[in-house]
DNA sequence: TTATATATTGCAACTTTGTTGCATTCAGTG
DNA sequence: CACTGAATGCAACAAAGTTGCAATATATAA
């Protein structure tokens, strides 16, 4: 499956990375991810490796209310991306999490086309409140 | 109420720039401000205006689903940001506005301490669809 | 009106984040 | 092993945002 439409390639990079983020319980950024990889790549391979996980559905990307771009394992993501969990952002020890259970519910306007959605809540952890 | 806890001046960039967000129906970027602007100042002061605006509770932050930072006037915030409404970003014509009486309605597990949301909705406007 | 204090600005320099082109390397296949 | 092109490293670049400091302009007092 995961490489079924392009001549994907299994690199140490790729998999390494893609441990990372899946054995962390906390979203990662790019910069996390290059430091926690010791050197193993250039910083530009763990761009492009990210933007390959994301488009085979393996991990989303997160927008914090902060700007800060972070990246966590995909659950219930087959086909597309559905992200409509909510989540939450620590402003003391800056750790990002998906609430994967917790979907908000809201009615739009039926002229808007909903494609994606990006629900963020920040304030303090349970470690941090 | 805008000078109560420090001497802020009322300068012309200042001034400019809060019309220029209050008179707009969509979310503004730093960026799309400066142009506006026409050469009134430089881009620095812009940053810092519009920090400054933030911090007056008079505009507030819209963090994309693509990681774009807009802009746009308050309605309710009184003493501090009060953003539960959703922000939607078309797609297509970029422009992103605030639906302001469009409230999610979500339980978070009571351990967290809620400061602040950031939701976003993204898709195609009535416009584009 | 003029003088004064300091808030604000412009500019240069810098950092961080992300992108692109291209030559080189390496994983997968026969 | 040899071949092919996916993946990588590197340099160069662009966009976004930050900081220090000298110069300027605003609010207020004289
Ligand atoms: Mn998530
Ligand atoms: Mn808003
Ligand atoms: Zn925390
Ligand atoms: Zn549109």
């Amino acid at each position: 499956m995961l490489h079924s439409v392009k001549n994907y390639r299994d690199t140490k990079a790729l998999s390494e990375i893609r441990k990372l983020i899946q054995d962390s319980s906390i979203a990662l950024s790019h910069a996390e991810i290059l430091s926690m990889l010791n050197g193993l790549c250039d910083r530009v391979t763990v761009y492009r490796i990210l933007e390959r996980l994301v488009k085979e559905n393996i991990i989303h990307k997160i927008i914090n209310v902060d700007g800060v771009l972070k990246f966590a394992s995909c659950n219930q993501c087959k086909q597309e991306h559905e992200h409509n969990h909510i989540h939450f952002s620590c402003e003391k020890c800056k750790m990002v999490v998906c609430l994967n259970d917790i979907s908000p519910v809201f009615q739009m306007p039926t002229s808007y086309v909903i494609k994606q959605m990006n629900f963020t809540v920040a304030g303090l952890c349970p470690a941090c409140a």
